[in-house]
DNA sequence: AAGAAGATCAAT
DNA sequence: TTGATCTTCTTG
């Protein structure tokens, strides 16, 4: 039995230790947070994890300069990168500084509940759910490019426009297969919200890539 | 110097 | 199912 610590409590900002641990668990328990941004915020709905160890698919696999970010920050930090020429994907740094346990958790979708209008504007479309259902597209609607790559998402103010994840109640997750990747795919290290209709794509209808 | 692959998205 | 678009890394 865990006693809920003050920090624990909705509203409040995740701290740094809660990406000092393993980067499966992080996804999972990053499932019903909210991830606010400027004047926009989102529930996460759907995360990926991708760890340093037996994972084929994460960057620092195949990517020296994402063994060397991995090594020169601390957890908690953007690991924000442009995918085919075209969409920024937002992760946070995952890194337990007293075992192996690195990676990073990759934000796949939210559930939009603040800032509607200025992500309708970024994103072009009208409908709730095609303005955060998709890595791309939440980070378009937010706001967030490569020029945010290296900042810090824990210990966010309680401004109106902090940047960063906080406690929020907690809801069913699933687990699932990973999307878009050619290597590692049994893994099933994607987490859903359970029957939230904002994820990128349902659970158990992942295609081969 | 050149080529290939890649954690996506929207239109056809 | 296809085209858009570009950075990182590998190979010659």
């Amino acid at each position: 039995m865990v006693t809920k610590t003050e920090s624990e409590s909705p509203g409040a900002p995740l701290s740094r230790d809660f990406f000092e641990r393993d980067p499966v668990v992080c996804a999972r328990e990053l499932i019903g947070k909210t991830l606010k941004w400027d004047g926009c915020a989102g529930i996460v709905v759907e995360t990926e994890a991708y760890a340093e160890i037996g994972d084929e698919a994460c960057h620092t696999f195949f990517r020296p300069s994402a063994r060397t970010f991995v090594a020169s920050h601390p957890a908690g930090t953007a690991y924000v990168y442009l995918n085919y020429g075209m969409y920024w994907l937002t992760n946070v740094l995952v890194k337990n500084p007293e075992n192996g346990d690195r990676g990073f958790v990759l934000i796949r979708a939210l559930e939009p509940v603040e800032g509607l209008a200025t992500m309708r504007e970024r994103r072009g479309r009208e409908k709730p759910r095609d303005l955060c259902s998709g890595p791309g597209k939440l980070s378009m609607a937010l706001g967030i490019t490569g020029d945010h790559h290296g900042s810090c998402l824990v210990g966010a103010g309680s401004s109106a426009k902090a940047r960063g994840f906080f406690h929020a109640p907690s809801i069913a997750v699933i687990a699932d297969r990973r999307i878009g990747i050619s290597r590692s795919q049994a893994l099933p290290w994607r987490f859903l919200a359970e029957g939230n209709a904002h994820v990128s794509v349902p659970f158990g209808r992942v295609r081969p890539a």
